[in-house]
DNA sequence: ACATCAATGTAGCAGTCGCTACAAGAGCCA
DNA sequence: TGGCTCTTGTAGCGACTGCTACATTGATGT
């Protein structure tokens, strides 16, 4: 098989194992054993585990992308129905583990990583500009950061088993 | 010395080690440096490492409560001023080394961390609380929620490099 | 003085980490 | 056929992980 072709081919089945278990149970071996190949083939197709993380979170970032182009509305919608639908959005266990990694992602920037911040920041700008342009408002940018602070804020909540104040904060407002 | 100030002592060391480098950068050898010990005592003052590290998040967590306390409104505010005043507050330098290890607590806590689940729900709850007792409001328990779930939206962010748009969400709400 | 026991040091185990040296198979060109 | 390069397996290195067996110190109580 061509190389890149094995490459792409590799890529899609870590995402898989990195969208189940996360990044901290994705050392080179469970990786490997994951798409069917070794750590030795891994470091072939990659530089370093650096560039092979990098590359895989770029490939998650991809199939989000998908995942929200089919959940976009073919109009847009006023702050708080947005917000409510996406919420829900959120909410369905397929979009889970992305949501997992990303606040991986944003805990590892946090602590110093340079790669996982810039692929946060370009994962968390590319959200930015969906919900704008899911937006139907007069000031768009500013709607498009609370919806953006909010959404982010029921992530890390949710994380910590406190989902049902989620709920109470989104109850009222939409 | 007596064990119990003896452990207390360690365990102040390791809050600062745990606070200036984060949970993934604090395996047993490096946490015996910053407490001036060895590995085999902490195993000694600590049943195992998980003690040892719920141990330490509860330590800092205490001290979050005194900042917090020292952060407390003699009276009550409305939501707005509220909010602003407590993101004033995130953004002092002294809260982001808790802010950064609470973000750490609830990836771990996504990835199936009984324990960093039980701690940061514990810690959000003492937050939802405190913000609840700090607010003047018709709606305290939803106005409650709104606020942690923004604050925790701007902590998201601002670890990928995102503050800009907490400053964006933020400004014309209050 | 002697026994006892908590506190601590030394050394190391088995496992995992990222990574690499070396060699062997497989297809291609002269 | 003989080399040559791409791909892959085997084996292992040195560092680190949580944890532990064993020995030694020092204080305390009788």
């Amino acid at each position: 098989m061509a190389p890149e072709n094995r490459r792409a081919q590799i890529l899609d089945k870590l995402a898989d194992h990195v969208l189940a278990h996360g990044l901290s149970a994705s050392s080179l071996r469970p990786l490997a054993k994951a798409a069917a190949t070794s750590d030795r083939m891994l470091l072939y197709y990659f530089a370093d585990k650096g560039e092979l993380i990098s590359a895989v979170l770029q490939h998650i970032a991809g199939r989000m992308v998908t995942l929200m182009e089919a959940a976009a509305t073919p109009e847009p919608l006023p702050y708080d129905a947005l917000l409510a639908r996406l919420f829900a959005a959120l909410s369905d266990p397929g979009f889970a583990p992305y949501m997992r990694v990303f606040l991986e992602v944003a805990s590892g920037a946090a602590n110093g990583d340079a790669a996982l911040a810039q692929i946060g920041e370009t994962i968390g700008r590319g959200f930015l500009d969906w919900g704008k342009a899911q937006l139907q408002s007069d000031t768009p940018d500013a709607d498009a950061a609370r919806l953006l602070v909010t959404l982010e804020g029921t992530v890390f909540l949710r994380a910590i088993g406190m989902g049902d104040v989620c709920q109470t904060a989104l109850g009222p407002t939409g």
